[in-house]
DNA sequence: TTCCATAGTCATTTTTTTTTGACTAATTGA
DNA sequence: TCAATTAGTCAAAAAAAAATGACTATGGAA
C-alpha cells in the first residue's frame, strides 16, 4: 500500500495573516478605520511606538494595498494615510477578530 | 488651549492576531479545522517545518486556548490536537480572513 | 533668522523568533 | 530482540524583527 505524502500546500489566510501582524500595524489599522492617519500622529497616539518602526509597518501596509499614501497639498502640508479598497474590504473580518477577542 | 494628549490603549483584535501569527501556525489551525491533528503527522505535513516549532506552536496554541491536547489511550496509543470550543468560535473568523485573502 | 513640526532615512544594536542537531523515553511491529 | 514510530526536550546558532540615535530636508511661525 501506498504511503500518503502529501503535504499542505499554502494556507490562504496565512498572508492576510501576515500582513496584519507586527508589532504595530494591529493599531496603525485600527486607527485608520476612523480616518486618514499621519506619520507624527501615530508616534504620538500609540504609545512605546518609535519612528523607524512606523515607518516600516506603514510602508508595508501600503505595499501591501491596505492603506494609500498621500501628499496633500493644502494648509499645512503633509502626508495622509488612508485605507485602500482593499484595506476597507478588511474592514469586516478586522471587526470580527474583535469580536471574538 | 490643551493639547490632545489621548493615546491608543488597546487593540482588541491585537491578541488574536497574535495568537494565530507565527511562521507555522496558521498552517497548523487550518489542518485542525479538518479534524484532529498530532505532533508527527504536522512535521510529515507541513514541508520545511521542524520538530521545535511545531512543538512550540502547538504549545503555545494550546496555552491560548484555541487547541486542547488529549492522550489517546487506544490502540497506537498517540496524543492529539484538536480544536477547543474557543478555536471552534474562530472558525468563522479564520475563513473570513481566507476569503478575503 | 531661528526654532519647531513634518516626514522620513541610515547604520548599528538589541531582542525575539526560528532553526539545527543531539538526546530521551515509551510503544509497537517484525 | 531490533528497529521504527511517537512525542517530545535542550542548548546553541542563525535569522528576522524591532529599537536607538544620529542625521536629512522642507515648510511655517515668530
Amino acid at each position: 500500500m501506498e504511503k500518503n505524502k502529501e503535504t499542505v500546500g499554502e494556507c490562504p489566510a496565512e498572508g492576510l495573516l501576515k500582513q496584519l501582524s507586527g508589532k504595530w500595524k494591529p493599531q496603525i489599522f485600527r486607527l485608520a478605520l476612523e480616518g486618514p492617519v499621519r506619520f507624527n500622529g501615530l508616534i504620538r497616539k500609540i504609545e512605546g511606538s518609535n519612528k523607524q518602526s512606523i515607518a516600516t509597518a506603514l510602508r508595508e501596509l501600503e505595499e501591501n494595498g491596505l492603506l494609500e499614501k498621500s501628499v496633500i497639498k493644502l494648509k499645512p502640508l503633509h502626508i495622509e494615510y488612508s485605507l485602500s479598497e482593499k484595506g476597507k474590504s478588511l474592514v469586516v473580518v478586522f471587526q470580527q477578530l474583535e469580536c471574538f477577542a
